[in-house]
DNA sequence: ACCGAAAGTGTCCCATGGGTAACTTGCATT
DNA sequence: AATGCAAGTTACCCATGGGACACTTTCGGT
C-alpha cells in the first residue's frame, strides 16, 4: 500500500503524518481568519494554535516567526492578483475593457480571504525587507489600474480627466469591500463586483 | 495683571502653568499624529510623551488611559462630520445636489489628520461602550451617504440602481483618500475634494 | 520489528509597554 | 513671602505574547 493520504481536508492535524504542505496550508488558512477576525497583532499564536488544536510551538516547525505567516498570507494574496493581470494584459482590448476586467477580478478578490488580507491587514506590522516587497506589490496593483485608465484616455473609452485621481477613485470604492463585505448578506460576490463595475464606470448622475 | 496666556500656541508643555485645555489638546494633536504614523497598538505613551517633552506618567494628568487619547480622537473627527451632516440638510436642496456636498466635505475631511483617524485607525482597538459608539458614529456618516443617494433617485436626480451599493462605492473611493493623500504632494485638499466629486457623480467612460 | 527523524509538547525566558504610587517642583493665590 | 495644590518625575509592577530549548511521541522506510 502506497503512503495514505490521511486527513487532507478537514484537519490536517488529526494525526502526525508527514504531510507539510496539507498543514501548512491549514496554518495559513486559520492564521488569515484569525487575522481577519481581530487584527495581526491581537492575533496570538497560542490562539492560532489553539483552533488548529495544536500548541504554539508547532506552530514554528512550519515559519519562522509570526511575521512569515504574515508574509504568506500576502504572498497568497498577491499571487491571484498577478495572474490575473497577467491574463488581462494577455487578453488585450480597448483601455475601458481591461479596466473593467481588473475591476471585476479586483472586486471578486476584495471578498476572498487573501484578497480581504491585502487592503484590511496593515503592512506596517511588516518590517524591512518584507514591508518593502510588499509596498511594491501594492504599487504594482495600482500602477496596473492607473496604466488601464491611461490606455482608455489615449483610445477614447474613457473620459479625459487626472487619471491617477480616477485610478485611486476606483481602487478605493473596491478595497473597501473588504470593509463592509459579508458572505453572509445575501449579496453573491459575482453581483457585487458587477454592479460596482458598471456604476463607477458609467457614473451615477442621471443624464 | 491678570494670568497671562502662557505658551499657548507652539509648547504648552514648556511651564507649568495650568491650562489644562491647551496640553489635552496638545496631546490629542501629537498622539493622533503618531497614531496615523505607526498605528494606534505600536504609538507608545512613552513616543507621545517624549514628543511633547514630558515624561509618560504626566499624560495621566490629562487622560485616564491610552483608550481615552483614541476615543477623544475619534469624537473630534466625529464632530466636524456632524457639523457637516447638519448643515447640508439644513441648506436642502435635490438628492444629487445634497450628495456632492456630502461628497466634498467628507473628501476633504480625509485629508485632515482626525478626518484621517476615522477610517486609518482600527476601532477593533477600542472596547465596549466605546467600540459601539464609534461603531455607531461611522454608520450615521454611511446612511447620510445612503439617505442622499436615495433622495436623489426618488427626484430622479441620481441614476436607479442600488442605492446601499452605490454609497459605499462612493464611500469607498473618498475614504481611500486616507490611504494615499500626501499634503506635500503638490494636489490641494479642494482640487482632490472637487475631481473625485465630479468624476464619481459623472462616471468615467465617454460617451 | 526496529530506529532515525520529524512532529508535537511542557516549560521557560524576556522584552515590551500600559498603568500606579510616592515623591519633588514650581505656579498662583493670598 | 508663604503655602497649598496641581503638574511632573523617578522608579516600580505586572500582564502579555513571541520565541527558544529540551524532552517525548509517533510515523514510515528498511
Amino acid at each position: 500500500m502506497p503512503a495514505t493520504v490521511k486527513a487532507t481536508s478537514d484537519q490536517p492535524f488529526s494525526d502526525r503524518s508527514r504531510q507539510r504542505n496539507d498543514k501548512r496550508r491549514a496554518v495559513l488558512k486559520t492564521a488569515m481568519g484569525l487575522f481577519l477576525e481581530v487584527g495581526y497583532h491581537r492575533a496570538t499564536l497560542t490562539e492560532i494554535a489553539r483552533r488548529l488544536t495544536i500548541t504554539k510551538p508547532a506552530l514554528y516547525n512550519y515559519f519562522r516567526n509570526k511575521e512569515e505567516i504574515l508574509v504568506e498570507c500576502y504572498r497568497l494574496g498577491f499571487a491571484v492578483m498577478n495572474v490575473t493581470m497577467l491574463e488581462i494584459e494577455a487578453r488585450g482590448g480597448t483601455g475601458v475593457e481591461k479596466l473593467r476586467a481588473l475591476m471585476k477580478s479586483y472586486a471578486k478578490h476584495m471578498m476572498s480571504e487573501y484578497g480581504r488580507g491585502l487592503v484590511a491587514l496593515d503592512d506596517r506590522e511588516l518590517t524591512g525587507r518584507a514591508h518593502a516587497r510588499v509596498r511594491a506589490d501594492k504599487r504594482r496593483i495600482d500602477r496596473c489600474f492607473r496604466r488601464f485608465v491611461a490606455e482608455g484616455m489615449d483610445d477614447g473609452s474613457i473620459v479625459e480627466g487626472d487619471g491617477k485621481l480616477i485610478a485611486f477613485a476606483i481602487a478605493g470604492a473596491l478595497s473597501w469591500i473588504s470593509q463592509w463585505y459579508d458572505p453572509r448578506g445575501g449579496w453573491s460576490a459575482e453581483h457585487v463586483a458587477d454592479e460596482m463595475t458598471t456604476r463607477l464606470v458609467d457614473g451615477l448622475a442621471a443624464r
